[in-house]
DNA sequence: CTTGACGAGTGTACGCCGTACACCTACCGT
DNA sequence: ACGGTAGGTGTACGGCGTACACTCGTCAAG
């Protein structure tokens, strides 16, 4: 009973499925107890193990988010923008609600890995693609990215969020740059427009100017719903 | 030389002193640099001295939020709500930028502390006072909630964003109720109106028409600005 | 002035965590 | 047949939060 397949010939690892193992413990039992350890566990393995397809934890979570964000579901073929935005939308939220530590550490991180890199172009290219101007594009991401997950967020802003590591992506080599502009050319354009002289894709995002941006978004709504009289028709008894 | 005040006479400590002096620390080296035993080490004492003074580390952090939310200014008098709104927000969003950390701790955290919910019930009072429906304001307070962090957004909702626990803050007992009733009216009408039937706080609250209002609120703005040809008029060259 | 309770600060210790580093070993192409 | 290499192991270290038992200074009551 030893020959062929045996019983349990002790599958090998994979990144891929050590970022599945990691990811289905942390929608069971909640990010706080995935540990190296736990994770190892599950995976019948010894936790050193692990460091040979993630090169640490926080890697191991950036992968995680990678693959999350792969269940996003595509853009529908729609001529409406805003159908085609809104149920992108709807669809990462029902990602995020899946995966409820994915919040949590998504806020923790600066992702940049190549899904959310990916996402991220997909979903300028729905605005682009539709008539949008870069520039508009570049505020709305910024407006949309927060609470909706439109994208993540921090992408191109915040030099020195911990004051130490400040140095650390500094100047993108130009071989990687140019990487970029072929795998993620929607990113690019709206990286190079938020810039106000040369084609540098420096630091050319105020982020005082998206906030406000964001905010008047919010509270001219509020504003017409306020003027119009709206209120929530939600059924009276059931559900 | 040890007679009356001595040259080092030891300060006691308090939940205040420990508190900002967190706060201190979280501000200047991050808050992955702040441990009870290095927050301990600044203060001059042994780690479990901070034990007298906080009830865990988790209580540190809600500390934190508290003494920070103090910061926020007060609403201004003015008759416009949007003023007053937006100056309160940019306030918060100010002190939100002072203490970096505090993003991320908010994330983790389901406040509900003493500070927290005061600021919340000033922050509903805004729109309460000028005439504002419950119902509209209840909507508006989630839609601003997550980015402008106009208040801490999973007040309500979430039963059991930990699987574990769940049942610990189960049933408010009548006099926690009545508490609350007397010093947050405000956050109190607002958690009743969205009841749909008897007068119990309970789960009334809609998290997927929530998230929709918020969402159509930004659609309704974004298409409003691209139909208009709005470009963003910043000055081209400094600044 | 004595006493004894009490609350602030101490010391030790435990069980987790992430991971560095040296090692073994099964498999592969030559 | 063999050497390299990629994947898995074992041991160990320093840091973390905190339980628990303690000392000691203060202060009110006797």
């Amino acid at each position: 009973m030893d020959h062929g397949t045996r019983a349990e010939p002790r599958e090998r690892l994979s990144r891929d499925t050590v970022l599945r193992a990691a990811v289905a413990l942390a929608d069971e039992y909640g990010i706080a107890r995935l540990s190296m350890r736990s994770l190892a566990e599950v995976l019948g393995v010894v936790p050193m193990a692990l460091y040979k397809h993630v090169a640490n934890k926080d890697d191991l979570l950036d992968g995680m988010l990678d693959v999350i964000v792969g269940e996003i579901d595509p853009p529908v073929e729609e001529r409406e923008w805003r159908d085609v935005i809104r149920r992108r939308v709807l669809s990462a939220r029902r990602v995020l609600r899946r995966h409820r530590w994915a919040r949590r550490v998504l806020e923790t991180r600066t992702a940049m890995t190549p899904g959310v890199l990916a996402y991220t172009d997909s979903f300028i290219g729905m605005f682009l693609e539709r008539g949008f101007p870069v520039d508009l594009t570049h505020h709305v991401m910024h407006a949309i990215g927060s609470r909706m997950w439109g994208f993540t967020q921090e992408l191109f802003d915040d030099p020195e969020a911990d004051p130490a590591q400040a140095a650390a992506d500094a100047v993108p080599d130009q071989a990687a740059l140019q990487q970029m502009a072929m795998r993620y050319p929607n990113v690019l354009r709206v990286a190079m427009a938020s810039t106000h002289d040369d084609g540098v894709v420096g630091r050319g995002c105020d982020d005082q100017f998206e906030f406000e941006f964001a905010l008047d978004l919010l509270l001219d709504g509020i504003g017409d719903r306020h003027a119009r009289g709206w209120t929530s028709a939600r059924p009276g008894a059931d559900r």
